[in-house]
DNA sequence: CTGTTAGCGCATTCAG
DNA sequence: CTGAATGCGCTAACAG
């Protein structure tokens, strides 16, 4: 591999000079640079950019960690995240944190010590405080759906309480008023949240809000199909069950349609992410979008913006949920 | 951050010293080695990894390059690549080539000048000829997806061709004989490959490959869709469709149940890849695995045994697709 | 506008 | 077993 060095013997000059024409920020001549350049492509130079990083004290590349790299979230996030940074030359490192507070924060430590200008984090099991603390840290950060006051300037979210309060108020105004409600792990946020704007639609409109007719699932396919296995046991009179994930919606609707009910016919139902796939089962899945590609690309341009001084950028940080109807709810 | 300088003063000793307990390669008695730890630790004390990359020319990253971040493939395969990679103490650092000779050559160049010690590659677009000539470069590389015979030690991959070959056998096992086939574009070597098994099935049955009853999709339930609708315009006695993909597999039974055509009953389906989302629809979709997870981890672990010398590990690099038979298709 | 000179933080000879 | 010295490839003052 050319170094600098023998970019500068060729061209016949100093290597000051290389590295000025390659970081065009100082006046170099015109006939000067032209040899220069001249001299890189002979040689085909590439800069060496763990060098640059190290003497630079900056690494252009950002870290980022996620809960895990598959499902239908995490794909289209990176998608935006890697595309916005790259266009501006800078690499994505990604770390998984799988949801766990211990591989988390490794995920962190790990990016840090990697020397990343800054981190990009989608993180459920470390606290607040942890959180708080690192953003007073060297390396910038920045978090992804997740909403802490303390830095809510750092902070790229969706309204949840809203989306959830919305997929209920769906429902409702389709006359439906026996709701069950199939929600994610407590133990993340923005199941909490959905499941907050359920209950306050169900308040709205003068219902009690029946614990019975809640079910903890996983937001994934079984927790959905497992949920609905238990809510038909129950045998009430359920016409609509709202679902805080289209996946876990999807596993609801089988176990419906192979006990021979009717999808929306007999029972109603509501999703909510807006991922691709249910958009070409049947029924089309009605759900509550959740923009997690758009996301993504905010807090890239945040990075962008904050610690790359890309001034051109523009960042909003709160996301709104919004409805989208399909085939897979009725009028009760 | 507290540098190797600041830990040999606190423990008193050199910096060699404290470089060799890091590195434990060199013998150092354990009570300096003693030292060396608690002083570390006082500081807390962690390495610039950037500036252990320069001077051991080694950053312990590998570079992965990928089609695409979404869809349902790359994340299960980036999920096993970071896992295994990660417990080994190695960075991940991505691109996306988005099917794109330009963009895929870039971004191996942006990993190549990143110091990535190797790189795995999942790429469509660039040529063998063109991965050949980068296999005799310094960065080793493993394909990931593409079977190339000159560097077949180096492929990772998934035969295609018996794939398809056992989804059509499938369907005429089931005593069909008007056989669709719907399959990827044929600029990608998978979906080539996947016909031309489909092809010599038919024609051990001696039956008639019929051009027009196959559609060139995109892979994508878009593509399944427009196929679907276009199969059907033809008014010939279709009883089964095979499909390179399983969300291909998926837009034409929509557009089927649409039509009021009964699956099974009236025509089956069987599709391609085992992606999670069909086995929790209506009908549950027959399919052939395509473990993209598995090669993804296979790729890590030859690097880890190729490039940093893991002794332990096996690798195997050809894949055999299974056939999951479940409700999609039936006796004609 | 250009060249000289120090480091960035660490691994690695080479002596001892 | 340990310390001193050198350099990885490049950036960033500082002079001129």
């Amino acid at each position: 591999m050319a170094t600098i060095y023998d970019v500068s013997v060729l061209a016949g000059v100093s290597l000051a000079t290389v590295s000025r024409v390659m970081n065009n920020n100082t006046k170099v001549s015109e006939k000067t640079r032209q040899k220069v350049l001249d001299a890189m492509d002979s040689l085909g130079y590439k800069p060496n950019n763990i060098a640059q990083s190290l003497a630079s004290n900056c690494s252009n590349s950002v870290g980022v960690v996620v809960s895990q790299l598959d499902g239908p979230f995490y794909g289209p996030m990176m998608t935006q995240i890697e595309t916005s940074l790259r266009s501006a030359n800078k690499h994505v490192i990604i770390a998984a944190g799988h949801s766990d507070e211990q591989q988390e924060k490794e995920g962190i430590d790990f990016l840090m010590s990697r020397g990343c200008d800054a981190l990009i984090l989608d993180v459920e099991a470390v606290s607040d405080d942890y959180l708080i603390k690192l953003s007073k840290g060297t390396t910038p950060i920045v978090l992804i759906n997740r909403y802490i006051e303390a830095i809510k300037e750092r902070c790229v979210y969706l309204d949840n309480e809203l989306g959830g309060y919305m997929a209920t108020d769906h429902m409702l105004s389709l006359g439906h008023t026996n709701i069950a409600y199939i929600s994610g792990p407590m133990y993340k946020l923005d199941a909490r949240d959905r499941l907050r704007g359920h209950q306050k639609a169900i308040a709205e409109h003068n219902l009690l809000f029946d614990p019975e007719l809640w079910y903890e699932g996983n937001f994934r396919e079984q927790g959905g199909a497992d949920a609905m296995t238990h809510l038909l046991s129950l045998n009430k009179p359920i016409t609509a069950v709202v679902c805080a994930s289209d996946q876990m919606a999807s596993g609801a609707i089988a176990v419906c349609i192979e006990r021979g009910l009717k999808v929306p016919d007999d029972i109603s139902f509501i999703g909510y992410d807006n991922i691709p796939f249910p958009a070409y089962i049947t029924p089309t899945l009605s759900t509550i979008s959740n923009p997690i590609d758009d996301m993504g690309h905010m807090a890239a341009r945040w990075v962008l913006k904050q610690v790359y001084n890309h001034q051109e950028v523009d960042v909003d940080s709160c996301f709104k949920p919004e409805l989208y109807v399909r085939g897979s709810a009725k009028q009760a």
